[in-house]
Order: structure tokens, then C-alpha cells, then sequence
DNA sequence: TTATTTCGATTACACACGTAAACGATTCAG
DNA sequence: CTGAATCGTTTACGTGTGTAATCGAAATAA
């Protein structure tokens, strides 16, 4: 479960974990601009369940899919990941690129406000 | 320029973005736990020279590089992509994340709150 | 019953990446 | 001058990834 996760296959993880069990008929239905064929699809969902990301379970000929990984964890180790490499670890200066590139809003600002306020108590 | 650096070449542009101009040699004994051999290292400043991530200047038989990308650049871009991918690009639940595994030292929470402090303002 | 549709599985293929050896030219040591 | 060391370049090769066609089995439609 360790395995990483690519960036297409993030894709079908998000339509899966948003609604699940789900058929791969479903998971290309929901995920328009993709631009996927179907096929490809499928190749995605069987990476997936190949590498233990989603578990399947059959429904007459064909499988259904739900998530095998919880989105957090995925999501925490690769913003892990991430911090680590470009910022050395700590968060701060990746807050601040987002700032100093405008990509902070006033509400992502009150929201990291309240968020720290609650990390000092 | 828009090229995507990948994590091993991003280990090596970490090193000419701290010593610049310098040769192959340098920046291979500059990466000691990277168990690269000297040929690894070449390959990888001949593919960021390549896409345009490192200028090459001849210095009789071998080159010098040096960066030709700002490293607050890249680092701005793959922030964005992350947070973009993960969050919806709202900053606040990437601290979060980091906050829940107590990835955040009291330091980092300080730093937080400093910076937010000066967005605000 | 037979043809068509529909599944997942198998196979494909180019490009990126990690990792590195081999090669050819040049320079340096002897 | 000649052999060794040193450069960058070329070639290599397995794995991951994006993207998909094809295949074989099963179900369904006619």
C-alpha cells in the first residue's frame, strides 16, 4: 500500500473515493475533460487494484471498486514528500510562495489563521 | 523552461543552486549520500542542460554550469501543483495534514503564524 | 442459436526516469 | 612521444506512466 500513486491515477482515486462501490463504466462517465477512452480507464482502475490502492469485488462479470487507501493518508504523505524536498521540511516557506505568488486568498488566509491559532493550544 | 525537473535532477540542481558556477566533478562530490556513480551524474546535468535548466559555460575541455531556472520558481510551480492536486488549492488542509501527523514542530507553528500575521497586514 | 455487445485481461508502444557503462577526444604525466 | 587519466557524448536497459487497441469469455439481443 505503500506504493505511489500517479498523477492519472489520482484522478480515478478522486472519482472512486468520492463514490463508491463503483464500476469503471461509472469512473469514465466521471471524469469528463479527461479525455480518456474508456480502455484507458480500465488500465488505471487495474494499476490501481494491482498495486493494492483499490480493493474489487465482483459483481457478476464485472468488478466493483472502492477505495483501498484512505485519501488523508495518500494525501499527507505526499505533501510530506513535497515539503521535504523543496522546503526542507518545514511548511512555512511554502505558505509563503503561495503568498508571494497571490495564490493565498483572504478566506485561505482566515483559514490558516484559525488553523494555527487551534495548533497553539 | 516549463520543463518538469524530476527528484533525482531536482538533488542536483540543489547543488548548483548553492555553488555556482561548477563542474560535473564538484557537484558529483557534492552529493555524498546520493550513491550516484560520477557517470549518473553527468547524465543527469546533461538532461537539465538539455531542457534548459542549467547554462553551460566551456571552460577549455568541460563546462561549468550554472542554473538558469530560480530554484523560488520551480519551487512556486510544483507548491502550486500539489496543493492544486490535493486540496483543491487551498493551502489551509496541506498544514493541516502536516499539523494531524505532527509533522509541525512548535518552530514551524511560530513561523506560521509570523508569516500569517504579515499577510494580514 | 447466432451475432453483437460488454467485461476484464493481455499486449503495445513511446517517452520519462534512474542508473550507468562504453566511446571518442583531449590533455597530462612520464 | 606515448600511455593514462579525464571530459562530455552516446548508448543501454529496466521500470513507471500515459494512452490505448486487441482478445477471449460471457451475456444479451435478435
Amino acid at each position: 500500500m505503500s506504493e505511489r500513486i500517479s498523477e492519472a491515477e489520482w484522478q480515478v482515486m478522486e472519482v472512486v473515493w468520492a463514490a463508491h462501490p463503483i464500476t469503471a463504466n461509472e469512473v469514465a462517465a466521471r471524469l469528463p475533460d479527461a479525455g480518456w477512452t474508456l480502455a484507458t480507464v480500465k488500465t488505471l482502475l487495474s494499476r490501481l487494484a494491482a498495486k493494492g490502492a483499490l480493493a474489487t469485488a465482483e459483481d457478476g462479470r464485472r468488478y466493483l471498486y472502492s477505495p483501498a487507501v484512505e485519501r488523508a493518508a495518500i494525501a499527507a504523505g505526499e505533501s510530506r514528500r513535497l515539503v521535504d524536498r523543496l522546503f526542507g521540511g518545514r511548511p512555512a516557506p511554502l505558505v509563503a510562495h503561495l503568498a508571494e505568488r497571490g495564490e493565498l486568498s483572504a478566506a485561505d488566509i482566515a483559514e490558516l489563521e484559525a488553523l494555527i491559532r487551534e495548533l497553539k493550544s
